[in-house]
DNA sequence: CTTCCTGCAAAGAGTTTGCATCAAA
DNA sequence: TTTGATGCAAACTCTTTGCAGGAAG
């Protein structure tokens, strides 16, 4: 699922921080912090900086491999390969959906024309109750 | 233009730095954040706290009044009436335009039907370059 | 009067940065 | 070697909080 190949962009040097956020951030499920980054890589015995992965996240959000965003009520950036970047939110359980096939590109043209802007991106969040809350009541 | 009359939720007492900031929301044409709410007022001879400001923000948020969210490349959080919390950025020239009649809720449905949650909330960001940034090239 | 609200200053949290050291190429 | 990358600690920025004084009801 998703296990795209991704790989340092040219021009940077291969180190075994970078090939390391990079593995955590295609074995994510959904956008993770910079912390949780840490943790996931402090439990496979591999150690790091927090500055070191803050800076790898700003490199490749630059160069557009990853894309970074904020969650209702939360304060810290997340990160996630692009497309991982629309998700559905559990209000109460704080589940994360992927929104895959997202249907935003029906709306693209539509945005083009009402607008004039040429659309590069977008990034989607719901809210919601998931099917296990709803259950709980 | 959505001027809709907001009032302070029932339960809070009526102040004037709160009336402050809700007029400056309602006024505001897209999400602006905590300092220039501070700004606008401090423009407008009312002096008020920032603190104030986001306990203010905390308490519109928390009653559904108002609508916190994140823009791309940017560490502070912004405030907006519900009605324009979804818009378009330009990538060169930072213009905000707001997205009416988002079309969101035709896609609403789907989302319903493939993940089951009950949705309550969406909140749209789109990039892109704006008519005249296109111009100049 | 009573309780909520505000302002101020200090504290917190997340993120960024300077600098010396280390390692890739 | 040369130059980019890392780690550490300090610095920064945005946001939150404690507390005393002030205003709303």
């Amino acid at each position: 699922m998703g296990e795209q190949k991704l790989s340092i962009p040219k021009g940077y040097r291969k180190t075994k921080q970078r090939e390391a956020i990079l593995k955590v951030l295609e074995r994510a499920e959904y956008p993770i912090n910079a912390e949780q980054i840490f943790m996931e890589l402090k439990n496979n015995g591999i150690d790091i900086s927090l500055s070191t992965i803050y800076r790898n996240l700003e490199m490749l959000t630059k160069e557009g491999l990853v894309v970074k965003s904020y969650m209702m009520n939360e304060d810290k950036a997340r990160f996630a390969l692009p497309d991982k970047k629309n998700y559905l939110v559990c209000e109460k359980c704080g589940k994360i959906v992927i929104i895959d096939n997202c249907p935003f590109d029906k709306f693209k043209e539509e945005l083009i024309e009402v607008h004039g802007f040429d659309i590069t991106g977008h990034s989607i969040e719901v809210y919601g109750v998931c099917p296990e809350c709803q259950k709980k009541g």
